[in-house]
DNA sequence: TAGCTGCCCATGTTATTCCAAATTTACACA
DNA sequence: TGTGTAAATTTGGAATAACATGGGCAGCTA
């Protein structure tokens, strides 16, 4: 799972560090996505192979001449850049997606548990602060929820503590 | 479960030792999740790998666009600390969360059942004398009848005295 | 030829590991 | 109930490894 936010710097050639535990995350694979995030807060988002296997699993699903299917193809899979980290875990950031998510000298990774983002650090500590206090009664009240149901998933009924529920991650 | 209350101290390096009764509670994983607390309390809460598993299932659940989902990922997700304990079971606290929850010289751990909470000394007191006489007839009338459904629940109508409801934990 | 790309090595900084001492806690025995 | 011994835990500091980053060089492309 891709977990906390890590800053790095574009360099000269325009090459960017992948902070060392999310390449840790990619499993030994040396292949990275990147694409412009759907939801328009203008950061990238990016994963590895598993999850492009996964994604792709999604879109089968999806009926093949839906909109739905067309659209999520065009922005994620034509829309990403498929870059491969040279040895010392760097990756060269196309221009297209650098001028897309307004990034230049520094910039900020962060976990998104199967994915992560990748953004202007402006833009990220805006975000963040629209976060901070929008941590509401009604949407703890919603998180306790969804607990609750894992936690009855998980024991049956008992509840015997938090179990490890993750598959083979290393 | 992570019970009672323990205080430590950071030294010159920022390292702070995790209590060994709470070590022992994180069943031998030597990562350790640090962020702020939701609630606003100014606390810092944390958990191990099975509890970032549990959050990660939950997160999961919760529908993928939804603000819900994105204000808890950002703040429990991104908003982690991934540290790693060492051989003496220390770990290395961020300056931004010892910033944020005021934190230096000694500090108090206190348990908190799946999670755990890092205070500032004073600011732990202070919330203590708030719950000082908090227990009221109300409170105690909430905590009965949720008391009673798990009785029900587990003793199929028939009250056969407390069970041991961990699992198998040290 | 100029620019880009991939590959390699060098270096300063940071984080981690290792070792050892001091303190606390637990236990057995008187 | 008090005391001595052993174990576990908490500390402090130094050695080591890992990491992020900068730059060089050859080969390819336009």
């Amino acid at each position: 799972m891709f977990v906390s936010t890590y800053e790095s710097a574009i360099d000269a050639k325009g090459r960017v560090s992948i902070p060392a535990p999310f390449r840790a995350e990619l499993g030994g694979s040396t292949r990275i996505f990147l694409w412009q995030a759907l939801d328009g807060s203008g950061c990238l988002e990016g994963g590895g192979e598993a999850l492009m296997a996964m994604y792709r699993a999604t879109l089968t699903r999806l009926a093949p001449q839906s909109d739905v299917r067309k659209i999520l193809v065009n922005r994620i899979i034509a829309g990403s850049a498929d870059l491969k980290m040279d040895e010392t875990g760097r990756i060269k950031l196309p221009e297209d997606l650098c001028k897309a998510a307004e990034l230049e000298g520094r910039i900020k990774f962060a976990g998104n548990m199967d994915s992560f983002q990748i953004w202007n650090p402006d833009k990220h500590a805006a975000y963040n602060a629209s976060m901070e206090n929008a941590a509401s009664p009604e949407v703890m009240a919603a998180f306790g929820r969804a607990y609750s149901e894992v936690l009855h998933q998980q024991g049956a009924g008992h509840y015997n503590g938090p179990k490890l529920v993750e598959g083979g991650e290393g």
